[in-house]
DNA sequence: AATTTTCGAATTGTTAACAGTAGTATTGTT
DNA sequence: AACAATACTACTGTTAACAATTCGAAAATT
């Protein structure tokens, strides 16, 4: 019944906790501003206020809810101002992974670049939002991997929930055909195969301005309803 | 009307464990690789377990110790490749964070840089090496908050205790005489008023290479005694 | 009527007891 | 004495009850 009794391995309780909160933030099932009731949320999933204390208290940290003390913890709005420093963290941060991609060029990575490249052709067919936002984020989360840099991934990992809660929300609206999508990333690992580090971090800068871009252009910014 | 109130709110638990911890691995209480157990550290602060819990959790999401299931949490190891990672990174946000600066420029940014200067210096004649590290760290946090960028700070700001860590080990050994030290930042600053942000940038950079590398030449690298 | 005070419901912060697991010592067998 | 199976111990993961705080609404005051 619960798929909490169950999973494949038995992972913690509060990790399986801040899955579902990710993915209920990300398909809109939590609206930003909204509040969650460590009691409520501990009783939709059948488990103690413990586990779930504790994975709010990580997705606090990563910037994904708000933490009030005493008041509660609430879904992250999305102003403008946010939204374009995920953006701008995120192209310093990929920038730097590109480059050392290519500084430490490996054939495997090529081929796992390319076999996510893979997956996100095929998800795009499927035509559904959420999972090609996820597909993307997935692509850009190995890419992130292939630096094979520790601190980085940690720096980064966080910005992932926000990008994927933004993308699903946008991404059906930004890439009318998904061509576009797909051929920037298709151009991006091609230039890291040539090696030429400069022109495919512009690349990837470019590639993230612009969708942050769009993203303002096409979100509803919920301004202001964040309780202090 | 808040005379009936105690004049310092006392912080959440959590944070007050968190700062325990942080300041007993900077100064070598807790040494690296060395077990943290939930119960006997809560009994030693004289509060319950939960706390320490959630605090151990941040902690380990921040990379200050790793956690391991149903085996504890153990204070993280400093290994050469940990330790030039957090430095790339550093020198990638810090980067960054310069570059900004530069490009909204504000006179009261500076007006505190130089504060926190002028504090490092103060700091220098007393010849403690923990205070130093820790005023260096300082000035380092207050140029990356003078980016204010949020997300940026939110991803330096778990290195800051890393850095500190490694720097209270090492900084009296690096810097015999701390003139480079302060020169070294005073140079910065000026060049960030002359407003040229590639020197700039690239200042910060060689800056922050420069102490990673004799971080390495001068830290003794404990290896591999990482349960898994 | 408007403002302040008081009270109570809701919710978070904290605690202590319980359950499950990995590692270690002990026992039994050969 | 050497090895395997077992029981034990210490610790983490989880739970449920308790204390502290906030916020809103009713009551009291001006």
């Amino acid at each position: 019944m619960e798929i909490w009794k169950k999973p494949k391995r038995p992972q913690s309780l509060r990790n399986q906790v801040i899955e579902q909160v990710v993915y209920a933030i990300a398909n809109g099932h939590l609206k930003p501003g909204e509040r969650i009731v460590e009691a409520e949320l501990a009783q939709a999933l059948d488990i103690s206020r413990g586990p779930v204390r504790e994975a709010l208290s990580t997705l606090t940290q990563e910037g994904l809810v708000n933490n009030i003390p005493y008041r509660g913890t609430f879904v992250m709005d999305l102003n403008h101002k946010e939204i374009w420093e995920v953006c701008t963290l995120r192209a310093t941060l990929e920038e730097f992974a590109v480059r050392r991609v290519i500084e430490f060029f490996k054939e495997e990575t090529m081929e796992r670049l390319w076999s996510h490249y893979d997956e996100l052709v095929e998800t795009v067919r499927s035509c559904n939002a959420l999972n090609i936002a996820e597909m993307d984020m997935n692509f850009h989360e190995q890419l992130v991997r292939a630096a094979e840099h520790e601190y980085l991934y940690r720096a980064w990992s966080p910005l992932k929930y926000r990008v994927l809660v933004y993308s699903s929300f946008t991404i059906e609206k930004r890439y009318k055909n998904y061509d576009s999508l797909i051929q920037l990333h298709a151009d991006l690992i091609r230039t890291i195969e040539e090696g030429d580090a400069n022109i495919a971090a512009s690349e990837i800068k470019k590639h993230i301005h612009e969708s942050g871009e769009e993203l303002l252009r096409h979100i509803k910014v919920v301004e202001e309803n964040n309780p202090i």
